[in-house]
RNA sequence: GGCGACUUAGCCAAGUGGUAAGGCAGCGGUCUGCAAAACCGCGAUCCCGGGUUCGAUUCCCGGAGUCGCCUCCA
């Protein structure tokens, strides 16, 4: 079965053709580094988290770049009022978000280029350009000259005569008196020397315009056509656009074979947004007592990713009881796989239905990542797994089976396993003390001083349960 | 004003030209010393109006509503 994923430039789900059989080269738009990502950014960091691992899952080499933006206006601004340099304002930010990429398992990418430390080849760039006559010098600063690339606006698909200047009311419009035309975009902003972000250039001192760094950083580590470039949709214009022309425009090359783009989280109504004040960080919500495997399964496994997501918190209470029953059951099959329970052999009806929703599942994934479909496939093994094992029909090699399924879906969904399995899996010896004289207590018929201890144990976060087979724990 | 997306049970959500997966919540039951876990059972005029069709939630047209983008926001 092939991949299929949307394309943005086509507006349809097609193949996936790598450039380089088995390999893909990956670009995706990092963050803004001004202040903590919110959970709306890393709805699309954990999207793209997902498209990766599936890619690996399926056999592809994964190359993947996610750059850093530690330079631009709201970063200057917030570091002068600071009187910090932009590396003290920009460190603890940046160390925040890669805390929160582990925390939500997002896997880091093979680079994390900085803007700051690639201004050499964005030069190179904008020489380029001003030397071909797609980009001119205005005032010492240097901008792109839209009406040399015809095919501007088809990302977007948004054509000149349907954009009125300033219809967003985001612009100020003293930044664009110097420039030929309103669509024209800044490649080089000036400087002056010994400004808090200011390299030297042969336009004089300044700075790079934000568009140029992506182009530049895909270009150095990707090469000049690369297969997939991520973002959130609201990425698609201006930036990704501009990015097309001034790549395309330098090299000539096709900048980008597919563009994947993740939609918004909304809030109340608005889409999250660190300029609208309604963000929500991870740290937040687990000061709220939620867990970031609840919040990573939310944000990814209920909603396909080319859909709104309508954030409520009170969501994170069933997404994290949904997670529980697939962790349960991974227990359940963990625990009964080379246990005593009797062989079914090979008509093993647990066996069957881990096979079908193995292939449910993959056949969803590679549908344009439908990971919502995928999920129903994986529920499915669940609640017929729990059936035949509480009938007493299905046997250790089913229970391996299913143990499997799961796993190859944790390649991607990578919370079940991690919910499943404490990583502190040992009782100490009071614990054990306190398990066994439960049993005792249990056995002698003394269930109030059986249960008094169960509520103990899990004061301690351990969670005990009886069932036909005998006592089990985990811990919370 | 331009462009685009969306509207499916209390909530989230998948999906199909032949009357609709899954999850969460709820109710009833089974199991259990109790609990937990689990299982079984119960729920949808698929936003509205028209059209095409033997048949539309699914295609087309119109309408309503929600949301996004329209020059530095993931």
């Amino acid at each position: 079965m092939p991949i299929r994923l949307y394309n943005s430039l086509t507006q349809e789900v097609g193949v996936l053709h790598p450039l380089h059989p088995g390999r893909v080269h990956m670009y995706t738009c990092g963050p803004t580094v001004h202040d903590r990502a919110h959970i709306g950014n890393f709805r699309a960091y954990l999207a793209e988290d997902l498209l990766r691992r599936h890619l690996e899952a399926r056999g592809l080499k994964v190359e993947q770049v996610m750059n850093i933006t530690d330079v631009d206006d709201k970063i200057i601004a917030k570091a002068t009022a600071r009187r910090q340099t932009l590396a003290e304002f920009t460190a603890p930010f940046i160390e925040a978000f890669f805390t929160d990429l582990k925390r939500l398992g997002i896997q880091p990418a093979n680079h994390f280029p900085r803007a700051t430390e690639y201004v050499g080849a964005m030069v190179a760039l904008v020489e380029q350009l001003v030397a071909t006559g797609h980009a001119y010098e205005s005032e010492g600063s240097v901008y792109f000259r839209v009406e040399s690339f015809p095919n501007y606006g088809r990302l977007s698909h948004l054509d000149a005569k349907g954009l009125s200047a300033g219809a967003s009311g985001r612009i100020d419009s003293d930044e664009y008196e110097a420039k030929e035309a309103v669509r024209d975009f800044a490649l080089w902003k000036r400087g002056t020397e010994g400004d808090l972000a200011a390299w030297p250039s042969p336009f004089g001192w300044g700075r790079p315009g934000w568009h140029l760094e992506c182009s530049a950083m895909a270009m150095e580590l990707l090469g000049a056509s690369i297969d997939i470039h991520c973002g959130g949709v609201d990425n698609k214009f201006p930036h990704h656009e501009n990015e097309i022309a001034q790549s395309e425009s330098a090299t000539g090359k096709p900048f980008v074979r597919l563009w994947f783009h993740v939609e918004h989280l909304l809030v109340e109504g608005g889409k999250m947004a660190k300029s609208q004040g309604n963000f929500m960080t991870l740290t937040t919500l687990m000061e709220r007592g939620h867990s970031p495997l609840a919040v990573r399964y939310h944000l990814l496994g209920n909603t396909h990713y080319r859909q709104k997501l309508h954030f409520r918190e009170e969501d994170l209470v069933g997404a994290s009881e949904s997670l529980d029953r697939l962790a349960t059951f991974w227990r359940r099959c963990a625990a009964a796989q080379g246990g005593d329970l009797k062989t079914a052999g090979s008509g093993d009806p647990l066996a069957a239905a881990a096979q079908r929703a193995r292939d449910g599942f993959e056949a969803a994934m590679d549908d344009d990542l439908n990971l919502p479909r995928a999920m129903g496939s994986l529920h499915d093994l669940v609640r017929e797994g729990n059936r035949l094992l509480d009938e007493g029909r299905a046997g250790g090699d089913g229970c391996g089976a299913a143990l499997l399924s799961l796993r190859i879906a944790d390649s991607r969904l990578a919370v079940i396993e991690r919910a499943a399995v404490s990583e502190d899996p040992q009782l100490t010896g009071e614990e054990q003390q306190a398990l066994a004289r439960r049993e005792e207590a249990r056995r002698k018929g003394n269930f109030s001083k059986a249960d008094r201890i169960r509520d103990q144990l899990l004061e301690l976060g351990i969670v005990v349960e009886d069932t036909k087979e005998g006592t089990r724990w985990h811990r919370l």
